[in-house]
DNA sequence: GATGCTTTGATGATGCGTCAACAAGCGGTA
DNA sequence: TACCGCTTGTTGACGCATCATCAAAGCATC
């Protein structure tokens, strides 16, 4: 424990860009969704998902594995938004443990009226300012650092 | 509005790239400073600072401007620290209206337990998968990319 | 030194995120 | 059938994050 290798001058600079990129453009976008939506990220982050899926309704499960959260923290999101009227919950005709959402018409046009804003904010702040060569290697870095994500120590 | 021009399948491919990393960084961060040492991702944050200012003191405003976060966030969290005994507050001698946070030897003490295996995470999760090249890249693109999120719109 | 604007910080309300605990249903097997 | 382990989802408690609001002190100008 007495030999740690700290962070050089590099490397806390790379440090500091990430945590400071990350906070900021999670505020940029939780309050442009607020903004012009009246909904939080979380509340993005599953209508989309959601309104894609076939009929509009999905199984919770599937859809805790489409935005990576776990039982807990999507059903507290769920409820939320059910007691908002822009989801409804059901129940499951395949397996009785189940439970799955479907949007409703006002959960339809809150996503609809924040998602082309959404989108060009995305753009806006992220996109725009990095070339196709940059995108190619984000993606490729970013994917192999989720790969040792998963093989965990 | 019609006109929106959304992402296609490599800029989906690179968002969805961002999106899980960041969320599974910041996952294994704070499950491993809440391990390690009791602390949350946000304790961390905060006792860094204070325990590098000089004597151990430094005044809120400027904890504030060091970690990017404002003043109601800094004094809930802060109010926390100190009702578990990670800080105390002091009034602030040059300016009536300025508070102090000084760390205590508890504060001290958690941070020191802390700190070496969070670096180490920082390491196995981060660093050790990225060449001298891959972090100099990231750097130049996440300062471009802090640097559009200052001249807003 | 009174007036008015700004800075600094605290607070309550509300929504978000995680953990531990729980209940109910599924599937396989004795 | 009865049992067992696994999966699925919910809940309550608690800490975190944001917003609106407030109060007190600094500070410039008159």
């Amino acid at each position: 424990m007495a030999d740690v290798r700290w962070l050089d001058d590099r490397e806390a600079q790379l440090w500091q860009a990430y945590r400071d990129l990350t906070r900021e453009l999670q505020r940029a976008f939780d309050r442009q969704l607020e903004r012009d939506a009246g909904l939080s990220g979380a509340d993005y982050a599953i209508l989309a998902p959601v309104s894609e899926a076939e009929d509009g309704v999905i199984r919770m499960r599937d859809l805790g594995r489409q935005v990576g959260w776990d039982r807990s923290r999507l059903s507290h999101q769920v409820k939320r938004m059910e007691k908002r009227g822009l989801v409804a919950r059901e129940d499951c005709a395949d397996d009785a443990r189940g439970a799955m959402v479907r949007i409703t018409p006002a959960g339809r046009d809150a996503i609809e009226a924040a998602a082309p804003e959404h989108v060009a904010t995305v753009r806006r702040h992220f996109f725009d300012h990095l070339s196709e060569r940059d995108q190619a290697t984000l993606t490729r870095l970013f994917e192999r650092l989720l790969d040792g994500l998963g093989h965990d120590t």
